[in-house]
Order: C-alpha cells, then sequence, then structure tokens
DNA sequence: CATCCTAAGTGTTTGAAATACACTTTTATC
DNA sequence: GATAAAAGTGTATTTCAAACACTTAGGATG
C-alpha cells in the first residue's frame, strides 16, 4: 500500500464583503507575468495556500488571508473539505502551479473557510507576491481557477444556512446599522424579498440587537434609528 | 518557510448504528498485545486510517471503514476536519502510534466522516489488524484516544441537526419500519419526547414515508402497521 | 417658510402550523 | 373471556407566519 508520504494540504479563504451595493467575494489575480511564456490569460482564484507543518487548521486560514490581502481580524469558519485527487490537475492549474510551488504536482486536499467582512471596516491590499485583490460580486464571478467554483458554491450554500441559525448577520455589516440594512442583507444573501414590517417584529425578538440612542445623518429623508450587536445577549435566546 | 512536506491526512469514521436498544457508535478496540511493553491499557478508538495518495476523501472513508469493520455501502458522509497539530501527540496515543505506523511522529490531520446504518442490517466484524469492534451506547463512551471524543461530539451535533432537514432518518432503521421506531429514533437523537399524535400527523405530511400493506407480526400487543421509505419522493417536498 | 421628496416606521387581520391532551382498538397470553 | 401492552386516532387552543397601506421625520428646493 503506498501512504500519502507527500500529500499536501492548504487552505482556501471564502471572504464576503458586504455593503450597500451587494455581497462581493475576495478573488486574487494570479499574476500576469507568470503566463508570459504559457500564452494563457490570468486566472482569479480564492486566497489561499499550503498550511505549514505544526499550525493548526484555523490558524493557517488567519495567516493565509492575512498575507495574502492584509485581512485580519475577522470571522472565519471551516466549512469542508475538498480532496478529488485530481482537484488541481487541470491543464492550465498545473501550468500555474508549476511557476510558484517546489512540487507542483502533489496531490493537495483543501479545507474550505468562510469568512465575513464589512466593506466598510476593511479594505484589502494585495501581498507583494499575489498579482491583486479584488472584490468581485458574487454573481458576477467568472471562471476561478481549480475547483474554486465549487468551493465557492458551498461557501454560499454554509453563509445561507448559518445566517439565520448562527447570528452572523452582524459579522457584515457596520458597527452600527439600520434594520433597512440588516434587511438588505438578509434578502441579498438569501435571494429573496422580505416583508418590512415582520421582519422588523423578527428582529425585535432578539435581545442581541439593540437599539442605539442614536440616528442616523446626513440622508434626505427621515432619518433611522441605529442598531448594534450586542454578544453578551447572543446565549439567552 | 517550512512547507508541510511531510504532514498525513486521515478520514476518522463515527458510524452510528441504531435498534430498540438505543443509538450506538462504532469503536474499535486498540490491540492488547501493543501494550505489551508499555503497560498501558488498550485505549478505545473510531475506525480511521490514513487516505492513500490517490484516493478521494469520500473513497477513503469508505475504504477505511470497510477494511476495519467490513461495513460496506452505508450512507458515510464528512462533516468537520480536525487538524490541530497536537491532537495526535498524548503520550498513550504516540506509544500505540510508534506500533502500527511507520512515522509515529507526523502529524496527522484528519476529515471526520458521520455513517449511518440500521443495526437489523449489519454485523460489523473486525479486521484482523483491529483489535476488536464493538457497538458502545452513545451516553456510554468512555475516553477515546487522540481527540476522538470531541470528533464523536461534532458527529452528534451533526447528527441532530442533519435529522430533520436532510432525511436521513431511514438510514438508521430497518427497510420496513412502525411509526413508533420512527418516533423512538427522534427522541433518542433530539434527546426530548416528542407527542404521538403530533409526531404522526407530521410525518403523514412527508411523501417519502409510504405505508406498506403488512404489518408488525408475532408481538404480544396490536400489531402496528408497517412503512418504509421511498427515495424517489425526497425531491418533491 | 411651504412644498416635495425619500425612506423610516408602525398594527391588524387571516390562515397555517404547533401544542396539549385521553380514550378506543387489536392482538397474544393465561 | 379477561388481561396486558402498545397501536392508533381527533379536537380545541395557542402561537407563529403572511399579507397588506398609510403616516412621519428630515433635507432639499423654490
Amino acid at each position: 500500500m503506498q501512504f500519502n508520504e507527500s500529500l499536501h494540504l492548504s487552505v482556501d479563504c471564502v471572504l464576503f464583503g458586504y455593503d450597500d451595493n451587494g455581497l462581493k467575494v475576495l478573488l486574487i489575480n494570479q499574476k500576469e507575468d507568470t503566463y508570459a511564456h504559457g500564452n494563457q490569460q490570468p486566472m482569479s482564484q480564492l486566497p489561499g495556500d499550503l498550511i505549514l507543518i505544526e499550525e493548526g487548521l484555523d490558524a493557517a486560514a488567519e495567516r493565509v488571508l492575512f498575507e495574502l490581502t492584509q485581512v485580519n481580524g475577522v470571522y472565519l469558519k471551516q466549512f469542508h473539505a475538498y480532496g478529488d485527487p485530481n482537484r488541481v490537475s487541470g491543464h492550465k492549474d498545473r501550468t500555474w502551479l508549476r511557476s510558484v510551488r517546489s512540487m507542483p504536482e502533489q496531490r493537495v486536499v483543501t479545507v474550505g473557510y468562510l469568512g465575513l467582512v464589512s466593506l466598510h471596516d476593511h479594505d484589502p491590499r494585495p501581498a507583494s507576491f499575489a498579482g491583486g485583490v479584488r472584490w468581485v460580486d458574487v454573481d458576477e464571478v467568472g471562471p476561478l481557477a481549480f475547483d474554486h467554483n465549487d468551493i465557492l458554491d458551498g461557501a454560499i450554500e454554509a453563509l445561507q444556512n448559518q445566517l439565520e441559525s448562527h447570528h452572523i448577520s452582524f459579522e457584515l455589516l457596520p458597527k452600527k446599522f439600520t434594520l433597512s440594512q440588516l434587511q438588505a442583507l438578509y434578502e441579498t444573501v438569501l435571494h429573496k424579498k422580505l416583508d418590512k414590517r415582520n421582519f422588523r417584529k423578527n428582529i425585535k425578538k432578539m435581545s442581541h440587537v439593540v437599539p442605539l440612542d442614536e440616528k442616523q445623518q446626513g440622508v434626505m429623508h427621515k432619518p433611522a434609528q441605529l442598531f448594534s450587536f450586542n454578544p453578551d445577549q447572543i446565549e439567552h435566546e
């Protein structure tokens, strides 16, 4: 029997960013000059890399995300492992891997991480060795390298499943937010319209969404009440 | 930077078995004579092993489960990856690993798989190199090797979450079952009592649970109607 | 300062689903 | 034919979900 003497393990981060313009995913571009010889288009991919030999999975995800995008201190949760033996062996993928890895032919199993940030609070910057970092609307993501489209689909599903059950919506909003913003977030992620009055009825039952003594400013309509999230209240529901 | 040139990947299977006596987990015993020198008690653990270099994760879980327990063709789904760098480095664990692995000091990341069987239909047999296979009541599981208690806890949680949403209860029941058996299964897994009449009202809405022209036999009380599960109906709900 | 524009904010009615609850039926045994 | 044991069944009540339209506050404009 041949064991996995040289199997590699990576993490890939699906970082969702949200603001009033919708839900975005953070993608990095493979550097153009990588393809100088191969005559290929550079592809986009999820930020991910091999984990270090003495590093936990969660720590690896945090580190990799930071190294590639400078994004730090965000919600990050494992959601699925991808281990198809051929997930990394497309022609384009191999060409690229040869340019950046010492053992490009090795099989790589990856653990997908779901990350959430408010676009108000975080501004990613590409690492020197990454070809660029972009927020792309989730509905406008084209073909990605490797099996990253599958991983993205898995992350979207995980996000939808967890949005209601796990109190994670606030991770995508600024610290102070209006109920209309919260509702728009739900509508975007769940892909369906919600009734304003019923939505607000439900939110009022959630003790971790607390009204502030503060209103929206500088809008040319009735200013909305601001709310914030109180993590201490989560357990008591 | 030191990459994971020799990181190992395994799968561990949490196979739940159910019958009228409750919910069991399949454990294997590390072989006693392994400890001849070390003077240690043999520990129980989940069936798991390293994956092969060209093998998908799901395939690995299937193979490992079969090799260790002869159990075959069951529901098996990935639920979480465990990658703490020290998850395998307890003293007892190292002693045992030295006796069965060529590179016992290597870090191992494992992917946990949740498996379901009806104890009516499957009878596990230990592999020659496993020290024994036992069904243990989930409430009576003692300390396991490595981080297998954590993995078991994760599997129980995953099972509870999926029981209602994913139509998997029938995986734990014989092909023909009574509604009382189905209800007892729910009560066991969810750890709460359910109302008989309300439970049956809900089941009647599920078109994939179909009544048979057949009744229980040989019981000294009113014989129950038998039901079976029709997988074709699942989509239409 | 009156008007207009824009999004915020607010209650009630209706139907559906969840809950609580107790007696009758069928078979095997003695 | 009496007994034991679990199967099977219906209704009333409460809770939750869904549908639905107008009034309010503030900024901008003339």
